[in-house]
DNA sequence: CTGGTTTTTTGACAATTGTCAAAGGGCTTC
DNA sequence: GAAGCCCTTTGACAATTGTCAAAAAACCAG
């Protein structure tokens, strides 16, 4: 738990009470190698903390198999659209390795947010992150060469290309395993 | 201004004292088509409420103009990763026609933060709303066809098409002009 | 160690999209 | 109404990436 808040006092410094508040509600989770977290087309109803471990959001598009994250140690894991509007979504989330992690529920994070002030701006912080990290990786998916974002994802989460395998890194990086084959082979 | 407190409202019901202190930091802007509301390359300090026109975000990507997004009646602008980050973004904003909108500094917009939970809220809310529509054009660019993503753009802002030239549509799509171009002819 | 499964690579070819160049169309201004 | 400008379309060709199929390599379990 140290882990969770070290990682959350980097938005925000959180009041003990809220500290505690939140630590109360916190659920400790340790599963398996391919335990489904988050089933598709359903509600995602937490949003997980990944202390040790490794996630992939999913979802399939005309029959083929789509990455749409990956989340490894000290990152979130949630499929988001579904968590912030309540409504199904297409996107699971598997585990690709054994995993720990904190997962706090829909309806308790509410909660604390009414209550306290400062979780609801480390809400919005952490919602910001989000934001930005997707424009960042929009921007890539926008106008740069297949070539070019696997650069990218080497430069910024290295650890993926060797523990991931590489059709589910295809996807992630929007091309076909081929051509990630391809491109590889050319150094 | 009731535009905009209109639209705040589908968010979170402010207070009074939260909607007055708000309402004295708001500054209304009117603006001819062709002027720039942010520099390339610089720090974005403001976001918008656009209550009548159209803006374009845009930057260069190898020496091309590549429209990142576009924001009308209704909607907000900004250089989102400048303004959250307080860093420099290649980014601009400029207008594609005399636009009437309402801006909100970001030091203002800090201390109402601090001051106001309901507008901290307002901002999880917002920031929220903005990751849901990034994910959703994230999707469409992920594994969908140019053509698919015209439709999308059709079904989603059908304006757009009339009020925006060709070229800027076709780099927001992620494609050329002539590719737009063509698709078009094939209806 | 061995057989079987999964993952990755390679090949041949097709489809999609980009590039460069030129031609039309429409609008404004003098 | 002619000149000029901007926007859009079209053509020919090249580059990139996808598809399908099969071989090679890596991984796992008994």
């Amino acid at each position: 738990m140290e882990k969770f808040f070290a990682r959350v006092g980097q938005f925000v410094q959180l009041s003990k009470e809220s500290r505690d508040a939140m630590a109360s509600v916190l659920r400790k989770m340790e599963l398996p190698k391919g335990h489904v977290l988050v089933k598709q087309d359903s509600v995602c109803h937490y949003i997980y903390y990944i202390e040790q471990g490794l996630t992939r959001t999913f979802y399939y598009k005309d029959g083929k198999d789509v990455t749409d994250w990956l989340s490894a140690e000290d990152m979130f894991a949630c499929s988001i659209i579904s968590f912030l509007t309540r409504q199904l979504d297409r996107r699971g989330i598997e585990l690709l390795e054994n995993t720990t992690l904190w997962g706090l529920h829909y309806d308790e994070l509410e909660k604390l947010y009414k209550h306290y002030h400062d979780i609801e701006r480390l809400g919005r912080l952490l919602v910001s992150f989000g934001l930005i990290q997707l424009q960042q990786r929009f921007d890539d998916l926008h106008f740069a060469t297949a070539a070019q974002r696997y650069r990218t994802l080497m430069d910024t989460n290295p650890s993926f290309i060797q523990r991931v395998p590489l059709g589910m890194i295809a996807s992630y990086l929007g091309i076909t395993q081929e051509t990630l084959s391809r491109i590889r082979a050319q150094h």
